[in-house]
DNA sequence: TCCAATATTATGC
DNA sequence: GCATAATATTGGA
């Protein structure tokens, strides 16, 4: 790539109920979403106006991350910076993108979509490298036996977002993964 | 180039 | 139900 270019992505903050998320971007659009930490909030250097495109595409951030949270699809979504991962990452995650709301795949079934049904184990880690986590539904891909698997930044999230979608198994009895 | 880790899955006891 | 082996991709030494 390109030499040691300073490319620090803008990072605006998203408030929501849950907490103030933290949008970065890029030249290219939406390069990544932290959840709430509660840390240090995104001081971002107010050396001018926000380009009118970077508002645009936080405004449309803004609404799928709220959309994304109340257990619904983003009618748009802003444009994805996913450069940062490899070619195999991005074929996984644009098939997360096609999970709809309020349904879940195993990360066999993603794998098997990919045409590389013994890579399940890859799909989970490249799920994991996810940059975008709600507006890319990692969340909803779930353990074939039923257990949610993992959940970079925080498994609570995940838990949270599926019970509000309404596809989160009962923890007793037997999860009925049909959909 | 090789080693180890990972948000899994299938099989055996 | 628990433990072990197998398989693919990635990042670092």
């Amino acid at each position: 790539m390109n030499t040691k270019t300073t490319h620090v992505p803008t990072r605006l903050p998203i408030a929501t109920t849950a907490g103030d998320f933290i949008a970065r971007y890029t030249a290219h659009g939406l390069a990544g979403l932290d959840f709430p930490s509660g840390a240090a909030p995104p001081s971002h250097d107010p050396t001018g106006p926000l380009p009118l495109a970077l508002r645009h595409w936080h405004d449309l951030t803004t609404r799928a991350v709220t959309a994304a949270l109340a257990g619904r699809t983003p009618a748009q979504l802003p444009p994805l910076d996913l450069t940062h991962g490899t070619a195999f990452q991005q074929s996984v995650w644009r098939e997360l993108q096609t999970i709809a709301a309020g349904q879940t795949r195993s990360y066999a079934q993603v794998a098997a979509a990919l045409g590389r049904p013994t890579a399940t184990r890859a799909v989970g880690s490249a799920c994991g490298a996810n940059p975008v986590p709600l507006l890319i539904p990692c969340h909803r891909v779930l353990a074939a036996a039923g257990g949610l698997g993992g959940f970079t930044g925080g498994l609570e999230w995940k838990r949270r977002l599926l019970e509000t979608e309404g596809v989160l198994p009962p923890a007793h009895g037997s999860p009925r993964r049909d959909a």
